[in-house]
DNA sequence: GGAGTAACTTACGTCGAGTAACTTAACCCG
DNA sequence: CGGGTTAAGTTACTCGACGTAAGTTACTCC
């Protein structure tokens, strides 16, 4: 088998491993076993166990990138582009719970592999403070990475709660909650106030990749 | 030495260790020997090293607790324990920022160490979602637990941002930061207005433990 | 057709978590 | 006073998992 071919088969292996047992209960031997290849190859191709990691975790990074910056493609108006990007995050990773699962359950704060996944929170905090700051008031412009980093940190609990407890709440509904706290704020939440959609926010809808419900 | 002594002395060394060098690095070996004991009496007192890892979690979390709740002695109005809680918070997290480290930077998802950090989020969970909920309309009382989580995952996206780029920003300004975000919204951010402590919020300086600043 | 290279394997070194068996010493009670 | 029980602590070990050295097959390219 190909180099190329090699690196993907194992990514694809590790990414659903590390998933489903966690990241330290997995040793490098079961790895290879399920790739039913030994041990050293993978040694070649990754260097070590967290190497491996954060080769998944770059894959998985591209990946949400894309989706996020395919969905902006087009889109000017900064709220509306703060709901369309919310929503392809989270559709993201409602569709990608596996990769997902990577990122955040073995979520060490230090290390290499801690550095990729910062990379892709600066990714993210880098896109909302542009929305942000070009709206806010010369004197706030500084805020604008405090917000964006307020906003990422919250969109992480979020999709932690929901999974832990209403898993049926979609993409749309976790964005437009967010925006309910953020862009209207509390005070005048607590009069009834909601967010919606600036002018007409184009259905995000894609045609969901025909998962029809078994009998 | 007695037992109690042994374990908090134990607590200590591990706690230290742990914020200096991370949990990983760290071996049991390295802190029986700082702590001047063998390895075995660490597994007598602790089980395992995740075992002893959930116990410094414990710890903090029991102290961090009575930091807010002392502060919240005597406040009544909503608004106003908002503010005085998560000024507690973040100067309990800028006054321990070994324990802080540990909680953090190591923050599996996975495990029963795990457990014991996402209790310290639920009891904070809990406190901001009772007093959010009831100032929330009565058709969106269930917001009040993901008002909840979300300020709860902004306050920690804040602390990393502040000790990694602007270790200057007090308690109170990240406090008054976030309360911008969440209280007054973005919507009216954006037109320069701020928030501010409700009424005259106590100043909730208890004369700092006195550290001049060395010539 | 032989040399070099790329994919791959077996067999091993090493380090760290966790444990079994033993030692010391204090305390209790007849 | 003296033996037994209990608590604190130590030495010396097993075992599992990361990482590596040396060797094997097979394909390609003069």
């Amino acid at each position: 088998m190909t180099r190329p071919e090699r690196e993907a088969q194992l990514l694809a292996v590790a990414e659903q491993t590390f998933a489903e047992r966690g990241f330290k209960t997995v040793s490098m031997d079961e790895i290879a076993e399920r790739a039913e290849i030994s041990k050293p190859v993978l040694y070649d191709h990754f260097g070590s166990k967290d190497g491996l990691l954060a080769a998944v975790v770059v894959r998985i990074r591209t990946e949400m990138r894309e989706a996020v910056d395919g969905a902006l493609v087009g889109v000017d108006e900064p709220d509306q582009a703060m709901w369309v990007g919310l929503v392809a995050y989270f559709r993201f990773i409602a569709d990608h719970l596996n990769a997902w699962s990577v990122l955040i359950t073995e979520n060490a704060l230090t290390g290499p592999v801690a550095a990729e996944v910062e990379v892709i929170r600066r990714q993210q905090a880098d896109l909302i403070a542009a929305l942000a700051g070009v709206q806010l008031p010369p004197e706030d412009a500084g805020k604008a990475h405090m917000f964006a980093e307020a906003v990422i940190g919250a969109c992480e609990r979020l999709v932690l709660l929901q999974r832990a407890t209403s898993p049926e709440l979609t993409p749309e509904a976790l964005a437009s909650n967010l925006l309910d706290f953020f862009w209207v704020g509390f005070q005048r939440l607590r009069k009834g106030e909601r967010w919606a959609p600036p002018a007409a926010a184009p259905s995000v809808e894609p045609s969901p990749p025909a998962a029809p419900a078994p009998a």
